[in-house]
DNA sequence: CTGAAAGCGCTTACAG
DNA sequence: CTGAAAGCGCTTACAG
């Protein structure tokens, strides 16, 4: 069988008895500015149904220089095995907005090395380039390949808080910092007083910018402002293995009616440990969660990232870096919807165990007692010491987060 | 800021002190037929590293090369909103082959409608042709579009069985055929003697398979024959509303003693159905799903349909359709792991509702009665009139499923 | 108002 | 052993 040939723009030409340059304005409606007439614009219309023309992609990406190809690149594999992957709702977002600008998305799975991480130029060549721009995401630190892609003015951006030496870094991230006002009005509307603040050891960003919005929104309430009342909180630093019904049990021994969970595996961990301590929330105590994964999200009440509006916002962001349009910093805070109630009520509803310390007791709390306008510094409050910030925020500051 | 010009083969050529043609032989590899010595071809390379040459993907298909992009096109969203979406295993096996072929992937969102539905030509255009090939899914029937891309002689695969008229469809599918065996077997040996076959109302060709696959491997036990003992069973067509209690007890009271379902709609429905008549599997009746989605998948034993194992041979049977290597009739039938043993048990086991008949009654079974040797047609079971195959399957008979 | 021509970055015969 | 040249199918100045 001998394959029929495609048509190209010299076919409908020959047809309609025009030249191929005019078909292609007639195409690309430029047909107007060169006032060409209706009846000749018809012709070859007719001529393109009829051989049923479609544009060859590849001549017009080449001609034009745009491939209409967003890269999503991500330093780990990008459809994990498990079936509860953090990347999923990204990808939706990314995905959607994608369809909204007519574009497609190029999966890198080229690039992946035996050990199941992905590097962009470990095959020697960048095959990224290949797209317009790309959206990044992972947790493996790739300082060097970001490096390089930005020396060779590739466009992207990174779905998460990103800072590498010498490179300003697009990103788009969680606005943490007014997430944590709804958390703490909650809690104090719920007339919880000590709250516990299970911090994780690891203080990436994400964890920083939660802790500093908690203390900023706490900090005004305790000084005794307009709106809700004081609530101390105390931030307790542990690994997830260290959460324990023991724990849990000391730390309602110690006043705490509430605990804000800062990580999904803290999170997590906390979940096993109140059932296995045989308490519920919020019938015992109360939990927030400030972050959450598909397999935390059904435990507590917490702060949804808003994973897919930030996909969204990421391919926004990117197409304005591919056509120069965005202003620096560049970097994109997407609001967080505040958490539900669903385990959150006041200290005098719950069955506490805690009959030694009152509710109320007026110990001194953890928190700053400067009665400073928010947003306070998270320094001054009295965490351990494996609470200090990640070696990158201590070198450099870490830039405000600013809307594009 | 200057964004550094991206490399072409000619500056790799002025470079390394070739010509560009040159460059273009060493790159692809077609450099030993035109015999270029050792220390040119090493002068070329090195010159690719540190101008960080990577080829246009656009210039290279243009003129007829490979891309290196395999296409995966859904005629529904790709990522779609629920978080149990049936694609997601499929894709995963994609991706899996894809990286062990060193290819990267490009998903189609550019192609959607305003209604959600996407299409190939829709836009007039075919960006599908950017890739080298591509995995087709999806239930939409779009057979024009099928047409289309093989007349422009587009290499293509579906995952699922497909048959257009007049076009040979390279698919992989679930072998059904071979995957009955287990199922049957499972339920003689637990000395199951009727069962009721939960069939859809809409008979795809996974519905078909299945059935055939069942009759077959059931006739011989029927028959006598050495193995099992005999295993009579009931084909009953139902619409997922129509699965309710009262039809649970009545199949119940029919004198079967196990369901085998075989859409995951149906189990999904036959889940909520026991449920409300206060009975489970195994306790009650047995139950084996023929099909699942992520969904269904912890209600019953269920045949696991290797959707990932489908995704990872779809691109292998399209690197196959690609080069020209790929034997007709390029169909590919993908073994399935046979079901567990969670929700079977032996009917004695049982606290059955059902009195009234005898679990071994001897009532005519409505299974064929023919000694006949495997795989005997499923056309004389007395199955339903609305149970009849689907148009395509009756003006064209179903092709036998043969290895590639 | 329309056409001839250049050129996007490649691959592949074809000459030397 | 290597280079000059054609050409893939387009878009976009530039001439008429």
């Amino acid at each position: 069988m001998n394959r029929p040939r495609i048509p190209r723009q010299s076919d409908i030409a020959r047809l309609a008895g025009v030249s191929q340059a005019t078909v292609s304005m007639v195409l690309n409606d430029r047909a107007g500015a060169n006032r060409i007439p209706e009846a000749t614009q018809k012709r070859i219309r007719e001529a393109m149904a009829e051989l049923g023309y479609v544009p060859n992609i590849a001549a017009q990406s080449l001609r034009g220089g745009r491939s209409g190809l967003i890269g999503v690149h991500t330093f780990e594999r990008v459809f994990p095995t498990a079936p509860d992957d953090y990347y999923r709702e990204f990808l939706n977002g990314i995905e959607e907005q994608a369809v909204a600008a007519g574009l497609d998305l190029v999966l890198f799975a080229s690039t992946q090395k035996p050990d199941g991480t992905r590097s962009i130029y470990g095959s020697g060549s960048n095959r990224m380039r290949l797209a317009d721009g790309a959206v990044i995401l992972g947790f493996e630190k790739n300082d060097d390949e970001i490096r390089r892609l930005a020396d060779e003015g590739f466009p992207f951006v990174f779905i998460g808080h990103r800072e590498v030496e010498g490179v300003d870094v697009p990103f788009v991230t969680a606005d943490y910092s007014s997430a944590m006002a709804p958390v703490v009005r909650m809690l104090a509307d719920a007339e919880h007083r000590k709250v516990a603040y299970l911090a994780a050891p690891l203080r990436g960003f994400a964890q920083q910018e939660r802790l500093e919005g908690f203390t900023a929104a706490a900090a005004p309430a305790q000084a005794g402002s307009a709106g809700a009342a004081g609530l101390a909180f105390e931030v307790d630093v542990r690994e997830p293995a260290e959460v324990t019904a023991a724990w849990v049990r000391a730390t309602l021994a110690g006043g705490a009616t509430a605990i804000v969970v800062e990580t999904y595996d803290l999170a997590r961990a906390l979940a096993d440990a109140l059932a296995s301590a045989g308490l519920s929330a919020p019938a015992d105590v109360s939990v927030i969660g400030l972050d959450s994964d598909p397999r935390s999200e059904g435990a507590f009440s917490h702060v949804r990232v808003p994973r897919r509006a930030m996909g969204r916002r990421a391919v926004e962001l990117l197409l304005a870096v591919i056509d120069g349009s965005a202003p620096a910093p560049l970097t994109l805070p997407v609001h967080c919807d505040p958490p539900t109630h669903d385990t959150v009520g006041t200290p005098s509803l719950g069955t506490s165990i805690v009959a030694t310390a009152a509710a109320t007791a007026s110990a001194t709390p953890a928190t700053t007692t400067t009665p400073a306008p928010a947003p306070a510094p998270a320094a001054t409050i009295a965490a351990p010491a494996t609470a200090a910030p990640p070696a990158s925020a201590t070198t450099a500051p870490t830039p405000a987060p600013s809307a594009v």
